[in-house]
RNA sequence: GGGAGCUUAGCUCAGCUGGUUCAGAGCACCUGCCUUACAAGCAGGGGGUCACUGGUUCGAAUCCAGUAGUUCCCA
């Protein structure tokens, strides 16, 4: 067979992808088994793949292919949300484009129109996914507006609302003008502008005196209703009580006091928009203050007002500060860093305002939530997370779920032309419910209106892990009984509020349960300079060129080799590179061993006996470290172990040991035991790199229907030798110091050696037959003297010598022990302070003072031989 | 302003309950090799006062306190 010596990844990987979509590997139904499930973090139905997925993806898939050769009934549940603001923007955006306005569309024509673009390109990123190589039962994918998901999140609605967790409000809400809706808190990001800072004087009615305050947004004067000072300001002691007149607008306005105000900042006195500040809101709450409005939704100024109405807010601050300065108000302007909430979603600049809003009460929801991470039942990795995670939940603040947008759930509220509201699924029963309860059996279904806003998409995420299996209206039905818990969850820090907090409230609120036992943090993909990738920004390669480029094997592997836990990964193409040259070796130790014509004749060699039992515990001895890493979800730890164990105990030690020599045919057994090692690599590589190994696998022997390694039953560790492997340690470090030698007198590596050993209770080691091999050598013997004209290396204690032809550099040779003797001198010593300290002797374990005393033996008699040594060469 | 974390090799990071896994890994770097599986490779090699200062201890990268720098979260 002739093999290619570059791997392509590129013909491979479609053929494999669609080979176990079609033979229903991915595919779970409830069994007997132990169930593993994952559900997927959906990925918001606008978006196309970035390096965020592609490293959160690739770590859940490692995950689930691992527990499916585990044995374990693996199922993934893909899908993605419906992202409303994201997409209702989107859609907005698109009909413009077409001439359309949506003011000019009903809400039904709207949602038409969503829905199409949603059947268009929302599967974009799911498709995607495939290419990377994500085993999700396909036949799961949901979507948060499904039917069965849409009901569930109207049904907790109501539920919640009938058991009074839900409340109609007026609050301070995150008005975000752009997408015309209220945001919540954690969905506005604050960041340092540099602004003004404007003095403004405000005459005190009937009296020719003024008083000066602060703002940084003079145009919200117009909304001013009171003016506040300290109460323990002598300054402004004389002013409380009086009014002042609001400038421009000449509205008198109260000067009250309250302890609130900062007497450091600006002048002292502080004036006081209760409708567009959510600490002046608070005051005005206290001091029964008017609040006035000024603001339309668009950010625009409207008839409260009184002044600029229409224009933008931005562009009367800059008219206001002239219109103030002409009429002798502005009394100076300081430049002034502030704080400015802008939102997540559109970038525009936050404006506090009121509005009625619903509410959800957080504090009896996050109680048992906090504690089920407290305690463990849920473990975070990195356990850091718990900080914050508790730090949130402490502090929790009732969640704000309208969102005044029509891509959506509806929110089940019905009013009455008086302001009275029914809570119901549907028209027709809240026309019922309404009848009864307001005893108004003339009631029509015109009389009712429902709500227009929709509820917070979060509002439907939080119910994912139950609402896939259809747990929340059918809770006792089989799968939602057999998947639930789900057990590992993988996603971003930054929706540790957002998502897992919410989803372990949701899941302890209608399963009496958690909804996963592990969730596992990644780290947010930055780019070199450190700044998070971004589509904006323009700095994320597009992950599928990277595909094209490196095999998805090979990203899979560049994603997870620096990608520890809740760390940020520094993205860095080379890495990708890394892991599809990793393709390579491994495809090249598959022609080696391919190339290999097998002779019954043959009798198994000793070197390779002994390579075949080496290599043997050597994999256990890693399956062991690649256990416990699995175990810490240390999932780059485990890959780079058995890329290790890949890559330099198999290539570069095991199949150099056991290669026959060049064109010479291999004894059975040894091609046979090959042949399972490598198959058993294959297996332990396959969660990481899930294509090459099935094409290896397939390559490696003939396959019956189903003998497929994705299927294929996990190695586990077993008990293995830890003396050999010490031992063969000691024959690795022989062959290099050979190996040492051939390069510093320039012997080909085809010109064989003698090995004269010599004879003492370190002189014995299993492996010579395996160093003859790689060393070259064509004797190895025991001697009881150094003979002449040979060179000299040592192994810790132990001497060996090689005889050669060419004279020695005596000068060199003195000055290298010398060097060794030295070193060696300063290390007993230090060993030997330690043991002459009684208190340590005294106090340290035994074990401890014994491994010094064993330091000290060893330094000493390799001391002896090194002496020895430049005895004779004086 | 409040809270949490981080600082170990040029880079990215491991390093558990203080003591042979104690100073590590990968990449990068340097030297020599196109040696019949692989130059997307092979063989060999150099490199760190474990941020700083003090303390606890027989013993500190590891525990404690303070300082500096840095990141994130919240207000």
């Amino acid at each position: 067979m002739e093999i290619p010596s570059k791997y392509n990844s590129a013909t491979t990987e479609g053929k494999w992808y669609d080979y176990w979509l079609e033979k229903k590997y991915f595919h779970s139904e409830p069994d007997e088994r132990e169930p593993y499930t994952v559900v997927i973090p959906p990925p918001n139905v606008t978006g196309v793949l970035h390096m965020g997925h592609m490293l959160n993806n690739t770590l859940q898939d490692v995950l689930v292919r691992r527990a499916r050769m585990q044995g374990k009934n693996a199922c993934w549940v893909p899908g993605t949300d419906h992202a409303s603001i994201a997409t209702e923007a989107k859609v907005v955006n698109k009909l413009k484009q077409e001439g359309i306005n949506k003011d000019n569309l009903s809400r039904e024509e709207f949602l038409s129109h969503a829905w199409e673009w949603k059947e268009k390109h929302g599967g974009i990123i799911l498709e995607q996914l495939k290419k990377l190589g994500a085993s999700c039962d396909w036949d799961r994918t949901r979507f948060t507006m499904d039917e069965a998901l849409h009901e569930s999140v109207i049904d907790v609605f109501i539920d919640l609302y009938q058991k009074g967790l839900i409340y109609r409000g007026v609050r301070m809400v995150n008005w975000d003008p752009s997408a015309q809706t209220a945001v919540s808190d954690e969905e506005v990001i604050h960041k340092e502008v540099k602004s003004k800072l404007y003095y403004l004087r405000y005459q005190v009615e009937e009296d020719n005196d003024y008083l000066t305050i602060a703002t940084t947004r003079p145009e919200t004067i117009l909304g001013d209703t009171a003016v506040c000072v300290h109460p323990e300001d002598e300054r402004f002691k004389k002013f409380v009580g009086k009014k002042v007149i609001v400038p421009l607008v000449n509205r008198a306005v109260p000067v009250i006091a309250d302890e609130y105000v900062d007497r450091e900042f600006g002048t002292g006195a502080l004036k006081i928009t209760p409708a567009h500040d959510i600490h002046d809101y608070e005051i005005g709450q206290k001091h029964r203050l008017e609040s006035i409005d000024i603001f339309n939704d668009d950010g625009t100024l409207n008839t409260s007002a009184g002044l600029y109405v229409g224009k933008d807010r931005f562009e009367v601050r800059d008219e206001i500060v002239k219109d103030l300065d002409a009429a002798g108000n502005l009394v100076k302007i300081e430049d002034y860093v502030n704080n400015v909430g802008f939102s997540e979603r559109t970038n525009a600049v936050i404006e506090p305002k009121l509005s009625m809003q619903w509410f959800l009460k957080m504090k009896d929801l996050a109680r048992p939530a906090l504690e089920a991470v407290e305690k463990d039942d849920i473990k975070f990795h990195p356990a850091k997370f718990k900080n914050t995670y508790r730090h949130w939940m402490e502090n929790v603040r009732d969640w704000n779920i309208s969102r005044q947008l029509w891509w959506g759930q509806r929110i089940p509220v019905y009013y009455l032309s008086n302001g009275e509201f029914v809570v119901a699924k549907t028209a027709e029963e809240a026309l019922e419910k309404a009848r009864k309860q307001f005893n108004k059996p003339e009631l029509q279904a015109s009389d009712l209106k429902q709500d227009e806003d929709v509820m917070d998409t979060w509002f439907s995420s939080w119910l994912w892990p139950i609402s896939v299996f259809d747990g929340i209206r059918f809770p006792d039905n089989k799968e939602i009984n057999y998947y639930y818990p789900t057990n590992d969850l993988v996603t971003g820090p930054d929706i540790i509020f957002f998502w897992v907090a919410r989803m372990i409230m949701a899941g302890l609120e209608y399963r009496k349960e958690i909804p996963f036992k592990n969730v596992y943090f990644t780290g947010i993909v930055r780019d070199k300079i450190g700044r998070k990738m971004s589509k904006t920004l323009g700095n994320s390669p597009d992950p599928l060129d990277l595909i094209k480029k490196h095999g998805a094997d090979g990203v899979r592997v560049g994603m997870l080799l620096t990608a520890p836990a809740g760390n940020d990964l520094p993205f860095d193409e080379a890495l990708c590179e890394q892991g599809r040259n990793f393709s390579n070796k491994i495809w090249n130790a598959l022609r080696l061993v391919k190339g290999w014509k097998q002779d019954d004749t043959l009798e198994t060699p000793g070197h390779s006996k002994l390579a075949i039992d080496w290599f043997e515990d050597k994999l256990n001895e890693t399956l062991t470290d690649i256990e416990k890493n699995f175990t810490a979800y240390r999932i780059s730890d485990a890959l780079m172990a058995t890329y290790k164990l890949i890559w330099d105990d198999f290539c570069s030690w095991y199949l150099e040991m056991v290669k026959p020599a060049y064109q010479q045919p291999i004894d059975a057994y040894t091609l046979e035991k090959t042949v399972e090692l490598f198959e058993k690599l294959m297996k332990i590589l396959h969660p990481f790199m899930p294509f090459i190994t099935e094409e290896i696998w397939h390559l490696l022997r003939e396959r019956a229907d189903g003998d497929d390694i994705i299927v294929a039953s996990m190695p586990v560790a077993q008990p293995f030798d830890a003396q050999n492997l010490k031992a063969f340690e000691r024959a690795g470090q022989i062959i290099i110091a050979l190996r040492n030698l051939r390069k510093d007198k320039n012997i080909p590596n085809k010109d064989s050696l003698t090995l004269k050993v010599k004879s003492g209770p370190m002189a014995e080691c299993r492996f010579y037959p395996v160093i003859s091999k790689l060393g070259n050598l064509s004797l190895v013997e025991t001697v009881t003297e150094k003979p002449d004209g040979v060179m000299v290396f040592t192994v810790g204690s132990q001497e060996f010598y090689v005889p050669i032809n060419e004279s020695l550099d005596l000068e060199a040779e003195i000055k290298k022990i010398e060097e060794e003797l030295k070193y060696t001198r300063g290390f007993l010593n230090s060993v030997q302070k330690k043991l002459s300290n009684e208190r340590f002797v005294n106090n340290a374990p035994t074990a401890v003072v014994e491994k010094e005393r064993q330091k000290q033996a060893d330094a000493e008699a390799r001391i002896k031989v090194l002496e020895e040594q430049l005895k004779e060469l004086k």
